[in-house]
DNA sequence: GTATGCTTCAAACGCTCGTTTGAATCCCGA
DNA sequence: TCGGGATTCAAACGAGCGTTTGAAGCATAC
């Protein structure tokens, strides 16, 4: 392997590595997509990503660090910023998720360092199911993690802090599911009349949303609701068992009271 | 291959092996889950995947469909009842949220039909990049997600619907990401004192982060806002080229008008 | 008992996988 | 011009993949 320069040197046989295991990783995912798809597609010797990167592992690795590690050191820059321009006030929500989502906005409008798909590897990152991957992200970019964790719970001091960790979970969830959207992408696309969607649009939606998620009232955890609505687990297979429509509109069952 | 009755036969063999396709499944998606793996956890034969499924495809129809296929009939079935209660006065999206999430709910209470590990399996279904399973479900659910999303629809009538479109989107990937999830969950357990959760208590505490993001304020997709804020595409690589901290505070970047 | 049809089994097929090898080639400083 | 490290290359390795084969087992009906 040569000497892991620190990543200056721009290597033509690296770098058309690089980008076309990117470009198969959006579409296949870590483990459905092998070498052999990628040495053909970059036009590189097969042996030259052991030799440039010691293996697959390596070349994902490599791969998915020199974009998410710019992005991820530019998050918490922005967000320190933030902090400091805003002194002991608690940062609002909108300025914290400004500080996720700017840099990410950033690296998508730069075609030298992501271009328009990078949104995408971002969320096929966060759900590939290779281990490889998912132990790689979790390690790396935990620090991270926590850091914007306590920057929400600062901001949101009325939301408890374990909600709030669940919450931020749902959120990075919402996220990396529309970022990494495939298909659905095109089924949004089909279920309206055409109308020409890009990132920008797209997390100016889902600010909102996440916002209101976020500051959404607290649920009631210990209401009984839903679950006595319940089927019997072993019942009849239908509660077709009642022919007869219930004349007492069953109570509605409430998940939460949540208005 | 056998007869493909009409999954009522409780073939052991056939049990067996999609009973260990499931689990195998659950942590390593279609890629990463071979045959071997899976034939050698039920104790079964290799080829006895080719003669009861016709293949590796063929199992993990048989696998996806015969959990998911109860579930979301069960959803269509739920939902008709209660807009017929209704009558012609539209749903809550409570009411719509209930009925998608009562019959996971009771199909994860059902050891016979998923088990604890059915909203897991749901999640991982979603999110897997397999070419094989994305068109496999999009296809087959298509039908009911229109249901659904029609639903919603007349639920909320002040929300437009190409955004709502977008919003039922986020929920789904908030709802796949969170059940699939697999190290966050571990991650959140780590970062908070030790709390026993469930998937009862996981969707009581999704279901108000959801509905407030169905309902949250419109965005403003005019707004300049987030974009002009963005640092010039190709200036320096960082900014730090103004070493000296700028005097006026930077307008504050929105990224929507929400409140 | 024997024929019949479904199911299981061990073995092998052809193929692709990630990785290794050792020689050929390139590039640059002496 | 030559020498030597860096890089590329074609070829092969062993392992694992999904699938196929044909015989063996095992019930049930005659």
């Amino acid at each position: 392997m040569p000497a892991a320069n620190g990543e200056k040197t721009a290597n033509p046989t690296r770098e058309r590595t690089l980008r076309a295991a990117e470009a198969l990783f959006l579409e296949h995912g870590f483990d459905g997509t092998s070498l052999r798809m990628i040495t053909a597609k970059a036009k590189v010797n097969l042996a030259a990503v052991n030799y440039h990167f010691g293996g697959k592992e390596g070349l994902f690795h490599a791969m998915l660090a020199r974009r998410l590690d710019v992005m991820n050191e530019e998050r918490v820059r922005l967000l320190a910023e933030y902090e400091n321009e805003a002194g002991v006030a608690p940062l609002s929500c909108e300025r914290i998720l400004a500080a996720m989502f700017i840099p990410a906005l950033a690296l998508a409008r730069d075609t030298r360092r992501g271009g328009k798909d990078f949104l995408k590897l971002l969320g096929r990152a966060y759900v590939d199911p290779s281990p490889v991957l998912r132990g790689f992200l979790s390690e790396r970019y935990a620090p991270m993690v926590v850091r914007f964790k306590d920057a929400f719970v600062r901001s949101l001091p009325e939301i408890e802090k374990h909600e709030l960790s669940w919450r931020l979970h749902f959120m990075l969830g919402a996220l990396s599911y529309t970022l990494a959207g495939a298909d659905a992408w095109k089924l949004i696309a089909q279920l309206n009349p055409v109308e020409t969607e890009n990132d920008v649009l797209l997390l100016r939606r889902l600010t909102p949303f996440l916002i209101a998620g976020l500051k959404a009232p607290l649920p009631d955890l210990d209401s009984p609701g839903l679950l006595e609505t319940l089927p019997a687990p072993r019942g009849a297979s239908r509660a077709r068992a009642d022919t007869t429509r219930p004349e007492t509109a069953r109570a509605a069952p409430s998940i939460s009271k949540a208005a």
